[in-house]
DNA sequence: GCAGAAATACTAATAAAATAGTAGAAATAT
DNA sequence: ATATTTCTACTATTTTATTAGTATTTCTGC
């Protein structure tokens, strides 16, 4: 898989939110300064040459959509973090998280705990 | 603090591996096919003028080293990560990657104790 | 001191990313 | 049915990234 360039994750990010959308309510997802129509129809051009998205032509209009999920880009960017920077050991991951913010082993132990109960409630959502 | 390109990435893993380098033995560490001298001495430009990187002269040439660390780097590409992919949520993450691999709770268990001893191991390491 | 080696500086060419304008097609409103 | 609006396609421009060649400088061994 090929990384997205930055226009084009912000892009994605609306997308995978809105799970489809027009030019225009991509547009208008973006924060002042808004991009000109045209830029950010352009970059979905090229997403979807690049086979990120989708579309299908409704009336006259483009309604595109992800072709790739969050979750399997949000797999490749967690990989290639892991890779490359913890040595592909999430127990590092977790270590450097942990002593970045200063986060004691108890309360580590209740992230677990929270990440616990998220399996457990997740089991089934994917 | 701005991205790296893949190829400026690239160079900074190798300088942060080496500590410290000249051109030659940066051009040393790649895997065929090398890049070209002159390439990796202009990325080593590009970065030194991002401030990446800094040199100092020694003889008639540049001995390269990072200017900013690989764990500066490396957290600021982590927090984008969290925040962009998993919602700021450490839990969150954790939960994604024990799904992605099929981990199951005694198994985080087990990483949560590496963790805890590496967290003792390090306590003083930076 | 000079030939050759090794290094950088400067320059260049190409490619990709980012941004947006203009023309023209299609729908729509009156 | 024509004016207006809305949308896409095509094109263009600028910036940044990637890659590397050539010229020049500096060192080193004889």
């Amino acid at each position: 898989m090929k990384q997205l360039t930055k226009a084009e994750e912000q892009i994605m990010q609306i997308l995978w939110n809105l799970k489809e959308g027009i030019v225009k309510q991509v547009v208008d997802e973006f924060e002042e300064p808004k991009p000109a129509y045209t830029t950010v129809a352009t970059v979905l051009k090229v997403l979807e040459k690049k086979g990120f998205v989708g579309h299908k032509t409704i009336g006259n209009t483009h309604l595109f959509y992800p072709s790739i999920s969050k979750k399997e880009y949000t797999k490749f960017q967690f990989s290639t973090l892991l890779k490359d920077y913890f040595s592909g050991s999430f127990p590092k991951m977790a270590t450097f998280f942990a002593k970045e913010n200063n986060i004691s082993i108890q309360e580590l132990e209740e992230m677990l705990k929270i990440t616990e109960s998220e399996l457990n409630k997740e089991e089934n959502t994917n």
